[in-house]
RNA sequence: ACCCCGGCCUGGGGU
């Protein structure tokens, strides 16, 4: 069983649903029993995909067949509706899952992920004041996950007393939560106080990764600080020995196009590629709008070309 | 008898 599981979990994750379905049908054929694990990874994955009417009808077949679906099944169709923002019928899996049987940590963070997503702050925050008095503890997942939620619609002055909130409870953010409020910083206007977070991170001994760095290089080009965007970039390399990503490429092409550099961004995308990091069909379409706004259609034509035959499509 | 060991679910960045 936990062989063919991998296996499947392995297609799934490649996204080759019908491959991952024949062998969750083969290994019935050979006798071989899916238990719960097995089929959460095909419900999970079918959620993933946007698709929870499949993942519905996997969750039939099982309960069909004897095996009954536990947490972590009802976390990921949960999750499913979420991600289509169908947050009243997420909504319902939650109250019945919180009802019956033991919700988990998970159970109310996806909920709590589903509200921000949506924009729907005060359910979000609802559910915070709700798990404590189940004697639920939040985490730092649930803290992350509400400061993201802030920063989204514009509220970073409640995303930073979040902070403190998480702070007072005894839980130390991490570099993702971090991560969020310094990307609600940029997003709003407030790089000096994202650049300061940041001092605090390192100071309190949290190594940023390049995500963060990511974050940081993207404001600084976004506000216009050409220079201090460069050495943002240098220094994930120099002083953490971190490796940009394709992301962070994107980020600098991106910043470069739009100070009117198409030549240095079009260097560094082949250096990217040389480096060995692909670039991926946003990658493309970033330095193809940095050609059309400098006027080299021709250029771009090639690029257009060029991304076609790797498979990708131009926006 | 007891303990340990394998597979499933949640948070941040680019057009």
């Amino acid at each position: 069983v936990v062989s063919y599981s991998c296996l499947i979990h392995g297609l799934c994750t490649a996204s080759r649903m019908r491959e991952a379905m024949l062998l969750l049908d083969e290994m019935s054929e050979r006798n071989v029993i899916p238990d719960v694990f097995t089929y959460n990874i095909v419900i999970d994955a079918f959620c993933k995909d946007g698709m929870v009417a499949e993942a519905q009808t996997i969750f039939k077949m099982m309960s069909q067949r004897g095996v009954h679906p536990n947490i972590v099944t009802y976390n990921s169709l949960m999750d499913g509706y979420c991600l289509r923002n169908e947050l009243d019928k997420a909504r319902k899996l939650f109250d019945s899952v919180t009802m019956g049987c033991q919700p988990s940590i998970y159970t109310y963070n996806i909920m709590i992920n589903g509200y921000c997503k949506g924009g729907r702050m005060d359910e979000a925050k609802q559910l915070l004041d709700n798990m404590s008095k189940k004697d639920f503890v939040p985490d730092t997942v649930t803290y992350s996950t509400l400061v993201d939620g802030f920063c989204r619609v514009g509220r970073v002055k409640d995303a930073q007393l979040l902070l403190e909130k998480m702070r007072y409870q005894g839980l130390l953010p991490d570099v993702v939560t971090y991560g969020s409020l310094i990307s609600g910083c940029c997003e709003s206007g407030y790089i000096d106080t994202g650049l300061a977070l940041f001092q605090e991170m390192k100071d309190s001994g949290l190594k940023p990764d390049v995500v963060v760095y990511s974050i940081l290089v993207d404001g600084l080009w976004k506000a216009g600080r050409e220079r201090e965007a460069r050495d943002m970039f240098s220094r994930l390399s120099e002083d953490e020995g971190l490796r940009p990503d394709v992301r962070t490429y994107s980020i600098m092409i991106d910043g470069l196009c739009r100070h009117g550099l198409v030549d240095e961004a079009y260097d560094l995308f082949r250096t990217m590629e040389r480096s060995g990091c692909m670039p991926d069909g946003c990658s493309y379409n970033v330095i193809i709008h940095g050609f059309l706004r400098h006027k080299d259609p021709l250029e771009a034509v090639d690029l257009i070309q060029e991304m076609v035959f790797k498979g990708f499509s131009a926006d």
